[in-house]
DNA sequence: CGCCGAGTTGAACTGAATCAAGAAACGTGG
DNA sequence: CCACGTTTCTTGATTCAGTTCAACTCGGCG
């Protein structure tokens, strides 16, 4: 019965638009129905529009959200300047742990470039879930790796690629972000200004 | 709330002396005795010389290793020109998933800077231990977000910092690796050519 | 001694930033 | 549907941080 479960919910995944979070990453962590139920239980659904701050200036995120639907981005401010650290597109987990671990208000936000669906979940309930299934602590050390892993290409891009190569790895990378983020933010996700960019662009 | 504590407590890893790596993450994570006892049992001590490599040209790193002693940095290989990614000293942990997580080489390799006692546990037994042993798991996710939340320092200060800033900021971070390391693989870590930080070096 | 690796210094060059101005695209109210 | 301002994007001229290439210094060591 919990197979015919798995394999159904899996078959949406590749299919059709994920209603619940769960479903897209029931295929890489197993997870009990209890913990499905308990994990669901602590996460609330919201709808937000365009430009709508999940992380407000200032203040320390306290949870993980999954974005259903739509696309945010996690920026700060440097001499006045924005600089996009990274994007979270539908279907996939935005975060932004450093405040939360250190303590500390790091300056990150977390702003939606379009209307989105997200779910989010308290750290705090998280950590008590941590303790109680050890499937629940398997899904947070499984996305934790993920985005390691991320962060460790970024890095090496970021530190020896030159500005139209690593605009080049961006287009493979997210093909479709180029239609959904203005130039501007693109420009300060790839750590050149947006003149630069545009140049780079006019070139191919 | 253990979490909010990672970094402060990360301070009491690098200055305590420690005989078994256990010793130094009991503070942060519990580990039952037949935990400790099952980790101990996987995990191999080995003396290396300088220049030693950990983790050799082209193979996966399939193992993570801790430095009782010793200096280490992970690097790859750019355009003919070493490019350092990170350092670890005595008391921490080095490893480099990326190429067992995607399983592909990425070309990171794993050099010892001075000689060094290290400890090695294969991945994959690792894993096993995730499976059976919760506290291990935990121990595992802990490890990955204090790096995680090290990365996430690192690329924004790399993004948006001049050279001279980024020079500063490695002093601060790492004064002691100044005497330990030549400055042609720090200039490879900051991202800048060694004539580079030599000059940069000579203006304070 | 002279060699060798590590670090320094100099001069020319270059990729990208900055400053400044304009062109296109977009949304909103009339 | 047009007129308007605002945001987004492009283009040009100048400046600057950092690279490149090359020569040179210094200390250690056969």
């Amino acid at each position: 019965m919990a197979n015919g479960n798995l394999l159904r919910e899996k078959q949406m995944i590749t299919t059709a638009p994920s209603i619940n979070f769960l479903d897209s990453i029931s295929a890489n962590v197993k997870l009990t129905t209890e913990s499905r139920t308990v994990l669901l239980s602590h996460m609330q659904k919201d709808h937000f529009p365009k430009g709508h701050l999940l992380v407000p200036v200032g203040s320390i995120c306290n949870s993980v959200y999954y974005l259903e639907r739509g696309l945010s981005r996690r920026f700060y401010l440097k001499d006045g300047k924005e600089v996009t650290e990274d994007f979270t597109a539908e279907n996939d987990f935005a975060c932004s742990i450093n405040g939360y671990i250190t303590g500390k208000a790091d300056g990150r936000q977390t702003e939606l470039l379009e209307p989105s669906t997200v779910w989010s979940l308290p750290y705090h309930d998280l950590e008590k879930l941590y303790d109680r299934y050890h499937n629940i602590e398997r899904l947070g050390r499984f996305l934790i790796t993920r985005e390691l892993v991320e962060m460790h290409e970024r890095l090496s891009s970021l530190q020896f690629m030159s500005a139209p190569e690593r605009y080049a790895a961006f287009v493979t990378r997210y093909p479709s972000l180029l239609q959904r983020v203005p130039l501007g933010i693109i420009s300060s996700y790839l750590g050149v200004t947006q003149e630069t960019l545009s140049r780079i662009r006019a070139k191919v």
